[in-house]
Order: structure tokens, then sequence, then C-alpha cells
DNA sequence: CCACACACATACCAATTGGTATTTAATAAA
DNA sequence: TTTATTAAATACCAATTGGTATGTGTGTGG
């Protein structure tokens, strides 16, 4: 039983609330186990009670990360009911991105995705999946659009989707560079006129 | 004296020709000291003699690194003598990017301006430095364009050059998370449309 | 009310971390 | 040839690393 009282969820929970923004921010070798147990105040015994080892600590950490981030823009699409609506629907969430995801330590895709590449491959292949999963979601928004009309029939839906996820990654990766917005902001302006440029006349 | 007997230059040339790539690759917490004598068959006491820490001898290789890998894009920049052709040079310069850097471990500045945020306060400060030198060099290109009559008038060269460099460094994040350069060319074709957008009707 | 399971703390481990003081050896200057 | 300089090797350092084995106390089911 949890002997901490707090108001709700499970210790591996804290720990997981706590120790994500670290992760986040150190990446995984600059993530120690005193950073840990200094953070939520517990010690080893507790931490190694609830997970495996660092590295699983890591991933979940990754995955909290992830779905604190994209989580809100899930719903965002859902909202919309046809392709342009819904990509302009991503563009709009990216809008507030800078600030929601650097009070957590920047975007967890494009930190883990990097830091992780030559030194964890576990974390590493979790990124890959989680890339792959949201450009997929962009080619089927793109792909449905055509199939319904919305959009001109000879758009390369995978091609476009790819291109969309790179320009507005790019831009995070500036304005978490420099803490300044409006480099992502920018790349969003161009990015909505692409996508206006979908639209089937 | 140089005890080994090397074709040409110094004993600190020798480490970091050998230390910067695995830096790129495994950030600057994630490279060991001992990563370091291994990798050059060197003891402590020769790195110590010839770098003052290990914080010295990673901002060294950073250098080393964008230097190996943006030189040879301001050679093809000066090869060409108005704006639309130099930022064509640019994009074409980058079309070898993913093959000339994930050799050496991938884009320093991509990697480093992650890596070292929250972690080197002073490699974190060399990598927007040579972000906004980068960013800086494209502006002028475009300023001396429209000075010259060769872009539009009503062009934002600032704005410009971040988001063509977001861009491309969007394309290359993706192409090294998934071993795949197509992402970057597919993003280079869409700027060099934008480029050409640029040019004065 | 007792035993057991469980959550966490304590204490410990070998290995590795970045860094330094000392030594050795080789060259260059005298 | 002797001496000063210097590059690099050796040996050492305290501190920290991730991880584990053992303790300890608390709540719960019998």
């Amino acid at each position: 039983m949890t002997i901490l009282k707090r108001e709700e969820g499970t210790t591996a929970d804290y720990i997981l609330e706590i120790v994500a923004p670290i992760f986040n921010r150190k990446g995984y070798v600059g993530t120690s186990l005193s950073d840990i147990t200094e953070a939520t105040q517990l010690t080893k015994g507790a931490i190694y009670c609830n997970f495996k080892n660092k590295e699983e600590l890591a991933l979940h950490a990754f995955h909290k990360n992830v779905d604190f981030v994209i989580h809100p823009m899930t719903q965002f699409i859902k909202e919309q009911h046809n392709a342009i609506d819904k990509l302009l629907a991503i563009t709009h969430f990216y809008r507030n991105y800078y600030e929601l995801a650097s009070s957590r330590g920047g975007c967890p895709v494009l930190n883990v995705g990097i830091d992780a590449k030559h030194v964890n491959p576990i974390l590493y292949q979790a990124t890959k999946e989680v890339v792959n999963r949201l450009i997929t979601s962009l080619e089927t928004i793109i792909e449905k659009g055509i199939q319904f009309g919305q959009l001109k029939t000879d758009i390369n839906a995978k091609l476009v989707a790819g291109n969309i996820y790179a320009i507005i990654e790019g831009g995070i990766y500036l304005a978490m560079l420099h803490d300044d917005a409006t480099y992502l902001h920018n790349v969003l302006d161009i990015t909505e006129q692409q996508i206006i440029q979908l639209k089937r006349d």
C-alpha cells in the first residue's frame, strides 16, 4: 500500500509524473537515479519496487510525456469532420505547442528521438513508433479527404503527411533552441497555406 | 612532441578527429572519458594534456563537426552569383546532407542543440550561435537579392530565412530518425518551390 | 490476533565517473 | 654531453553510477 497519503493514484504514477519532465530535459543518460530519488523524495527501494530498472522507467516517462503533449491534439482533430478542418485543427493545436511542451522540457518526440538514437535502442524504437503513428494518422486524414472529395485527387498523402510533420518539428526545434515561439508560428503559417492549397477547387 | 608518428597534425587534432563523431552520436554526458581513451588508444594523461577538461574537448568537437558539415556548403554558395542560385545551391547541398552527416553521427546542430540545452550551457550557447550565423547568412542572401532586384520587394528576409532553416532541419530530423533520406529530399522539394516563388517576375 | 504480503527504507555493492599528481621518456637548447 | 622542456603514461583520487539484498513497518485476510 502507499504510505504517502497523496490524494490519488499509485506511487508509480507519482514517480512518473515527477520524473517524466526530468528525463525529457536531461535525456536518458543525463538523468541519474539520484536525480530521481531527490526529485521524488523517495529512496531507490521505492523506485525499484515500482519499476524494473532505469530503462523501463524512462520508457514509461517517455510515453507519459508523449501523451501529455499529443492527447489534446487528438481531441482537437476528432471535433472536426472534414479533412481540411482536421488538418487546420492540427496547425491550430501547434500554435500553443511551445508553451505546452517547453514547460515539460521540450518536445519529447524531438528530444528522445535525438537523445536516444545511439544510446538506448528501446527508447529510440519507441520514438520511431510514435512518429510513425502521428504521420500515419495525418496520412489517413488526407486519404479520407481525397476519398470524400474534399481534397484534390492528385495528392500523395504519404508525402504530404511527412512534409507537414517535418516542417512542424523543424519549427519546434528552432522555437525550443531560441526560446521563441515565433519560429514555430511562422512555419505554421506556411503549413496552413499548403493545407488550403490541398482543397479541391 | 608527438610520440605517435602520424602523417601530420598535432595530437590534439588527432584526438578531435576521432572523438568528434563520438560526441555527436552519444551526446555530452553520454560520452565518457573511457569512451575517449578507448577510441583514441591514448591515456587520460594525453587527453588532459591537450584539453583543459571534457567540456572544452566537447566544444572543440562540436565546432569540428559543424565545420565538417557546413564548410562545403559555404563553398557551394560562393560559387553562385545571384540570390536565387545561392538559395538553390543550399537546397542542392542538403540533397547530400543525409549521407554526409549520418556518417559522422547526425546533424551536429540538431544533436547538440537538443542534447545540451538542459545539460551544458556552453555547448547550448555555441549551438545557438551557429544557428544564428546560418540563418543570418541566409537572411543577407535574401536581402541582397531584394536589393539587386532579383527577388520580390515585399519579402520578409528574416522570416523566410528562419522558415527555410526550420523546414530543412525538420527534414533532417525525420531522415535521421528513420534512416531514410527521402524525408529530407521531400522537404527540399517544397523548399525549392518556395525559393522559386521568391523570384521577381 | 496473528501471519503474511506488500511498500518502502536502509545499507551495501562493484564498477565507473571526471579529474589530478607523479613519473617517465624523448627532444631541443646549452 | 648535460640540462630544461614537454608530451604522454601511470597511478591514484573521491564521488557517483545503476542495481540489489536485507530490514522494517503497516495494512489486511484468516
